[in-house]
RNA sequence: GCCCGCUUGGCGGAACGGUAGACGCAACGGACUUAAAAUCCGUUCACCGCAAGGUGGUCCGGGUUCGAAUCCCGGAGCGGGCACCA
């Protein structure tokens, strides 16, 4: 229905291979270093190859293309590559499930996830693809890790995972269902392993204060940077413990309220809680209830908040008195020390934790001017400013006083320490699955920890897997992990963890520089390329995969490879793609195509005739059926219609309803504009004519829409304001439709017009654009076309209308001369009937005037 | 639980602290057509009014300002992240 076939109605598939086709063979997209012009770098986060497109990837590499093709247009030499995320779960998912070779799955993903993409007609430099799966990408990254390894930045150290008894598996948090594994639905454990993990926390300061140089950066991405790293000055002491030797240390920002502790808190993991429970099975039990909660912080901070009471006295400082020091299941190990004290007056979590084990609630910090020996504590927790009470030498000092004055006292005895504690904990890096890169260590008996190599490089994944016994295949393998030592030559044993697949995706936009160089990057590609100008991508990466990537460039720089710290100067995050879901009267899911709206407003299905409910608005996922595949939509109405869809309703960083009559009307409007122009080339002047001398009224009111348009197009797109440049294509579209056609000069804007709109859509719309660029006589490719300027004496009007206000409200409006004087308008405002019997004779008291909007009249 | 956002007509949304609702969708009325599709013209925040015009209105409650959708304080609802999904 949707494609046309009859003469004169716009063609789009037809039209959009034609281009496609043109723009390959004709290489334009290939981008070289060898250019005058100054470089623009364009990345779309790349995609996870899941096997189809989704409409997440086509409205985020619309976006991106938008971008690519008006910043070459405005002249830079763009580099757009595009690659895939190739290592992961699904894979390996797959191979049980289905019993395919998760390598297999991945390559034939690639192939139709690539063909889907390419129908898209994005500006991609297709010769530069990369699939972080392939030997000739991770033999790289396995060069760059062992760099890594010989620059002090990678460490192996304990640490905890998910433990499936039944499956004998590591298990990912999402595998990790109400503290059940997925598949065995056994309860989960905490175990701890040796694990690679890069140190990250090297850099903890050196990321916090870079983030002042990403202007380009949404505010809230590098607000929530900021706080993930969490830097938090406090100071590190010790307590000393009754009847034992060893002593308590433990953090804290609030030392001014030590005088207010009534409790200790340790982590399930700590040392002390380990040591008590050899001795008392109601600890041991205990944590092995905590350890069933699984690694989740989520999880952690959400159960109830319980501990046990070790029996173990820590010894007050500066007073006597000894604080019960508990086992809590939500202190974290990996935090400051694992262990706490407690002052339940001033922090809400201690003053629960206090009320549900009956433990002391001390105020030591009153608001200035209240009476101390009557503030108590409620429900609440008192965290405000004040003044210390109850706490002999800090005594009537403010908290900043009190802080330092307990700092300074500690140091003096040796009780402790300032610190400076940070949130970010160190990246371990160890994976217990095959399909990802390998880690290319050996482990010898004689030599330990051994790196392969770099002649011996890429490790590569053997084929010849099962993925029938539960755990990690690579372990499995009979003769994968046999090696002899590269020092000593002795029998040694293969690491068989493999990366994180953050890892993949830490360096990938440095790979697209020198994409099939034979290091990992060269450095002057990497040197002219980088950083990327402007990254787009999902707000879901805005923490984790960004901050690796700003890590991994600093240890990329530490050992050589580029010669910068922030790989990303400009980040957009693009928002959701929504769409309504229905329910049969079973409550069973069914796909937008198995349901029909009929003209009274009611949802039935197809095929029972039954009603369906419709549920509320969103984000597009298989369980819920509430998918539109983007193949569907670009096989029906074209790549173009799908993109102005895209781009025209809702802003891009907010979430995006998919509609069909949305596309329906993106579709009618390329429709529009294809029958405007080709019905219109009869009577218009050859391309190129010279303008005329004269122009008619009409003819410069058209002329001052055009180059409105062009101004104003222009600032949308610098601020990715892509629906505010579609409503002004939409509003120029609407004044060429309404211009006569007769008239001196008349002929000339139109074309003008024509041209213009061509050129204006030809990011959003590229074949269309091409197509209609040819259509009015044009010779070279609309891609080459350089991005056109607006005449500013046609962007600004002589004559302006004003508001006129009395009080702050409307009363009427006045036309007036641009930038008239203050008198002029005070006459001219007063002047309205409407004003002066709003004035209703009072007296006024000033007149605000803001140029050339605003007159308003104060009485 | 903690961190970060978002909330404006029937719907998506527009609006340097300055005429709230541009532009699109939907709906309704009309033209064209044997008819339908497509296309074109018109109306469309609510209430009062024949009209001119008036009153109310941007999630809720306060505040700052000549003027608040926009800034500040408090709250509600919805969403993203929480370190092994990518």
């Amino acid at each position: 229905m949707a494609r046309e076939s009859a003469a004169g109605r716009y063609n789009a598939k037809e039209t959009e291979t034609k281009w496609q086709r043109t723009w390959s063979e004709r290489r334009v997209f290939e981008a070289t270093e060898s250019s005058t012009r100054p470089k623009y770098y364009v990345l779309e986060m790349f995609p996870y190859p899941s096997g189809r497109i989704h409409m997440g990837h086509v409205r985020n590499y619309t976006l991106g293309d938008v971008i690519a093709r008006y910043k070459r247009a405005q002249g830079f030499n763009v580099l757009h590559p595009m690659g895939w995320d190739a290592f992961g779960l699904p894979a390996e998912n797959a191979a049980r499930d289905q019993k395919v070779h998760p390598a297999r799955w991945t390559y034939d993903n690639i192939a139709a996830m690539g063909r889907e993409l390419r129908s898209m007609g994005l500006s991609i430099d297709w010769s530069r693809e990369v699939a972080t799966c392939h030997p000739e990408y991770y033999r790289h990254q396995q060069a760059l890790f062992l760099d890594m390894l010989a620059a002090g930045l990678v460490a192996r150290r304990k640490s905890v995972v998910n433990w499936d008894p039944v499956d004998q598996t590591v298990l990912a948090n999402e595998q990790v269902i109400d503290g059940r594994g997925w598949r065995s639905g056994a309860p989960v454990e905490k175990r701890e392993l040796d694990q690679w993990s890069f140190r990250i926390t090297e850099y903890s300061s050196d990321l916090l204060v870079s983030i002042a140089d990403l202007p380009r950066w949404p505010e809230r991405v590098r607000l929530m940077q900021e706080n993930w790293i969490g830097r938090s000055e406090g100071m590190t002491f010790r307590f000393e413990l009754a009847g034992r030797s060893d002593r308590l240390e433990v953090f804290s920002t609030r030392h001014d309220t030590l005088f207010g502790a009534s409790f200790c808190a340790i982590s399930p993991e700590h040392p002390l809680a380990r040591d008590v429970a050899k001795h008392d099975p109601r600890a041991a039990e205990f944590i092995a209830e905590c350890q069933r909660l699984g690694t989740s912080e989520a999880v952690i901070e959400q159960a109830e908040k319980r501990g046990y009471d070790t029996g173990v006295k820590a010894l007050h400082p500066f007073a006597p008195i000894g604080l019960p020091v508990y086992i809590a299941n939500f202190v974290l190990m990996e935090y400051g020390t694992g262990a706490i004290f407690g002052c339940p007056a001033h922090d809400q979590r201690d003053l629960d934790f206090a009320r549900k084990y009956g433990l002391p609630v001390r105020p030591v910090v009153a608001p200035s001017g209240a009476d101390p020996s009557a503030f108590l504590i409620g429900e609440a927790a008192y965290d405000g400013p004040g003044i210390l009470i109850n706490s002999q030498f800090l005594d009537g000092l403010s908290i900043e006083q009190a802080k330092s004055r307990m700092a300074d006292r500690m140091e003096a005895e040796g009780l402790g320490t300032r610190t400076i504690n940070f949130r970010l904990r160190d990246w371990g890096v160890s994976r217990q699955r095959y399909w990802g890169c390998p880690i290319p260590v050996i482990h010898c008996p004689s030599c330990g920890v051994v790196p392969v190599p770099k002649k011996d490089l890429p490790v590569v994944l053997p084929d010849d897997v099962t993925f029938e016994r539960p755990g990690n295949p690579l372990d499995h393998h009979a003769t994968w992990k046999h090696v002899a030592c590269p020092k000593c030559g002795t029998k040694a044993r293969r690491e068989t963890d493999t990366f994180d697949t953050f890892v993949d995706s830490s360096w990938y936009f440095a790979r697209f520089c020198s994409p099939r160089a034979d290091v990992p990057v060269t450095k002057s590609a990497v040197d002219y390329w980088l950083p990327v100008d402007q990254y787009i991508g999902g707000i879901e990466h805005a923490i984790l995969h960004l901050l690796y990537s700003r890590f991994f460039t600093r240890a990329m720089r530490r050992t050589g490879h580029v010669s910068l710290d922030e790989p990303f100067a400009g980040l957009f995050t693009q928002g959701m793609v929504l769409h309504e879901s229905y329910r049969d009267e079973q409550g069973k899911w069914l796909y937008p195509e198995e349901v029909d709206r009929r003209d009274d407003g009611t949802v039935i299905c197809i095929a029972t005739r039954r009603p369906v409910t419709v549920g509320r608005r969103e984000v597009m996922s298989k369980s819920k059926k509430n998918v539109v595949a983007p193949g569907t939509v670009i096989d029906s109405y074209g790549a173009d219609t799908a993109r102005w869809f895209i781009l025209s309703d809702s802003p891009p960083d907010r979430d995006l309803e998919w509609t069909d009559a949305g596309v329906q009307g993106a579709w009618r409007f390329a429709n529009r504009l294809w029958r405007m122009i080709t019905g219109s080339l009869a009577n218009l002047p050859a391309a190129g004519s010279a303008a005329p001398a004269t122009f008619s009224d009409p003819a410069v009111t058209l002329r001052r829409a055009t180059h409105r348009a062009i101004a104003q197009i222009t600032a949308d797109l610098d601020a990715f304001h892509f629906n505010g440049a579609v409503a002004k294509i939409y509003q120029l579209a609407n004044a060429l439709a309404e211009a006569p056609q007769e008239g001196a000069g008349m002929a000339w804007a139109r074309r003008e017009g024509f041209e213009m709109i061509v050129r204006l859509a030809g990011p959003m719309m590229p074949h269309l654009g091409e197509e209609l660029w040819q259509q009015l006589g044009q010779k070279g490719l609309l891609v080459d076309t350089a991005w056109p300027a607006a005449d500013p004496a046609l962007v600004i009007d002589d004559q302006v209308t004003m508001a006129v206000q009395v009080s702050g409200k409307l009363r009427g409006t006045i036309t007036v001369a641009r930038d008239a004087v203050q008198a002029v308008l005070e006459e001219r405002a007063l002047a309205v009937d409407n004003v002066k019997k709003a004035i209703d004779g009072r007296p006024i008291r000033k007149v605000v005037i803001v140029p050339n909007r605003i007159v308003n009249v104060v009485v």
